[in-house]
RNA sequence: UGGGGCGUAGCCAAGUGGUAAGGCACAGGGUUUUGAUCCCUGCAUUCCCAGGUUCGAAUCCUGGCGCCCCAGCCA
């Protein structure tokens, strides 16, 4: 295990600060998002950077909703994102706010910037704005509202907010400077007139704050220290700057950015996960298949290997592409560990003892945990007929192939060797139905007395004891490790072979006894998760939350 | 042709003038009642390129090249 952890370039600030004495009362981040959609892996990046950097030095993080844009908003994000940010571990205590809260002081330093004469109420339309921006390589234009007297650009926001002006008519600006190479500062809009319900504040307003407005001035109320952001907000510092450095400002928050998230075979736009969901791609937005926090959980993932993959993919300001392998790894690393391993066939092939007496079952010991004994072990029932893995008999087998074939011995974990005698065949499609063997019954608990060697180690269930079970097997997806590489619209590698449903899996019966959401290995094959949904008592559905990994399979795949 | 960032292995990532950590992936070997786990071993003569400074450069200087972001009354 990897124990170095990384003092990035986060930490290195942080450390320079307190050293130099600029964080008197510790350090205050906080974790922004709106409430327009779910929360993903992406985001996860950053709660973990927020809440740890706090945690690890002893400072306060906030959740803070940044709803400034009613049009998108809603009650049931903030519920959502919460019971995420709580599931991934972390705790705002006390400190959970709101954007929508702070409107009558943002209003208050609104004011406070015209009566500077740094800010103005513009007429110009939405695209005479635009048009006046300039591009990226000529300069804008000023605004023949610009030098619009200060009481009469109060008078007129004031008339905004009383709703005397239709949605559009005006807005205002910060009047900073149309030429400046940063688009960003040339006049920003900082407060429009959008006559929407807001899931919070309801109708007692109709103009809303801007997004680079909004966010430094939080900060400052909350007397936040570390505010840090996604890399695409750089262009944006001078303007937070500007706007704290011209205020009356409890305090004095700085902004940091770092790159955001990128995972192979996945999309972690808000937009494109929408549209998943919206059109039917996957069944909603914890689709175990989809890249969100409640997905993860769906499929299985556990906070903690969602905390350590954040830890392991690092922090800096290089675009970075994080292989897939990377999530699978942190998961089986913790399950491999964690989980208690246990039987289950997927796709039954039926298999008869035949020397074993009919009407005789016996209990068998097995191993709860072969690597860690404190887990115990349990009895597991052995019978005449069983089944075993289709994947596990092979009538022509190559050389390397050491699973079941005829005239070959092998072991039934923690049971017995048997040796396969015969091949029945359904009559009018020639599919094998039922192989016919013999045991050993020296061979008891799966060592020979005489000490020969078997290479192969199948799993198994009794017919009679086991339960049957839907499992539901995930892979990527999309197709293609980045979606929105090329020409193609995204949604055409969209992977139609992401969700396989098995109904006829047979269990070992103290699994239909376990509770939702509660994991375990199935020997051989992977690590599967009670579904949070759909499990029953009275009919279990699992899902694949990861394979073991498998060197069988890349041989086999090699060979064809 | 503007501004802001970023370039160290297939993917991440340390390193900040003293001779390229670590993880993932991959390959080989050992142990094994999970073809899993675990354990070894290998995996950048070179840090985007070219010059220069220096006894010494991934680190400093100069000049190139490449990639990402920005022209919402979104965040």
């Amino acid at each position: 295990m990897d124990n170095t952890t990384s003092t990035h370039f986060v930490r290195k600030i942080i450390d320079d600060d307190i050293r130099q004495g600029r964080c008197p009362d510790g350090i205050h981040t906080r974790f922004p998002p709106e409430p327009n959609g779910f929360l993903h892996i992406g985001h996860a990046k950053a709660i973990c950077l927020n809440f740890g950097m706090a945690a690890e030095y002893r400072g306060k993080c906030n959740l803070r909703f940044d709803d400034t844009n009613p049009e998108k908003e809603d009650m049931k994000y903030v519920e959502a994102i919460q019971d995420d940010v709580r599931w991934l571990g972390f705790d705002w205590e006390d400190r959970l706010f709101f954007a929508s809260d702070y409107f009558a002081r943002l209003f208050e330093f609104a004011i406070e910037l015209i009566e500077q004469g740094k800010a103005y109420v513009d007429g110009m339309s939405a695209e005479e704005i635009r048009e006046s921006r300039g591009t990226l390589t000529e300069p804008g234009t000023d605004s023949p509202w610009r030098d619009r007297p200060v009481a009469e650009s109060l008078d007129l926001f004031h008339r905004m907010k009383a709703g005397e002006f239709a949605d559009g008519k005006l807005v205002l600006r910060a009047k900073i400077n149309m030429r400046a190479a940063n688009l960003n500062l040339r006049d920003p809009v900082i407060y429009r007139i959008r006559r929407t319900s807001h899931y919070r504040t309801g109708d007692n307003w109709c103009i809303y704050p801007m997004y680079d407005f909004t966010q430094c001035l939080s900060d400052a109320l909350e007397h936040v220290t570390h505010s840090l952001c996604s890399l695409e907000f750089e262009d944006h510092r001078p303007l937070y700057d500007w706007f704290i450095d011209n205020l009356d400002t409890p305090s004095r928050p700085r902004q940091y950015e770092f790159a955001r998230l990128n995972l192979e075979y996945t999309v972690l736009s808000k937009r494109k996960l929408i549209e998943l969901v919206e059109d039917g791609h996957v069944s909603g937005w914890d689709d175990p298949r989809m890249p969100t926090l409640s997905g993860l959980r769906r499929r299985g993932f556990t906070p903690k290997s969602i905390r350590e993959f954040c830890e392991r993919i690092g922090l800096t300001k290089n675009d970075t592409w994080i292989d897939a392998g990377v999530l699978e790894h942190v998961i089986r690393d913790e399950l491999g560990a964690d989980a208690p391993r246990r039987m289950a066939v997927l796709r039954p092939l039926k298999v008869v003892i035949d020397n074993y007496p009919d009407d005789k079952e016996e209990l068998l010991d097995a191993a709860n945990h072969p690597q860690d004994p404190s887990m115990g072990t349990r009895k597991v029932p052995f019978s005449k007929v069983l089944y075993i893995e289709q994947d596990d008999f092979m009538e022509d087998a190559p050389k390397k192939f050491f699973r079941l074939t005829p005239g070959r011995e092998v072991r039934l974990r923690y049971a017995y060797f048997i040796t396969c005698n015969e091949v029945v065949r359904d009559d009018r499609t020639g599919e094998v139905v039922e192989l016919r063997c013999s045991y050993d019954p020296a061979t008891r608990g799966g060592n020979a007395p005489d000490g020969r060697k078997v290479k192969g180690t199948i799993h198994w269930v009794s017919a009679q004891h086991a339960r049957p079970a839907q499992v539901r097997l995930y892979d990527r997806l999309f197709s293609d490790a980045n979606p929105d590489r090329g020409e193609q619209d995204w949604k055409t590698c969209i992977n139609p072979d992401s969700l396989e449903t098995l109904d006829g899996c047979l269990i070992e019966s103290d699994l239909a006894q376990a509770e939702s959401e509660q994991r375990f290995q199935f020997e051989r094959l992977g690590y599967f998760c009670a579904d949070r949904e759909d499990w029953q008592r009275e009919s279990p559905v699992f899902n694949r939350i990861v394979t073991l990994r498998d060197t069988w399979a890349k041989i086999s795949k090699e060979r064809s």
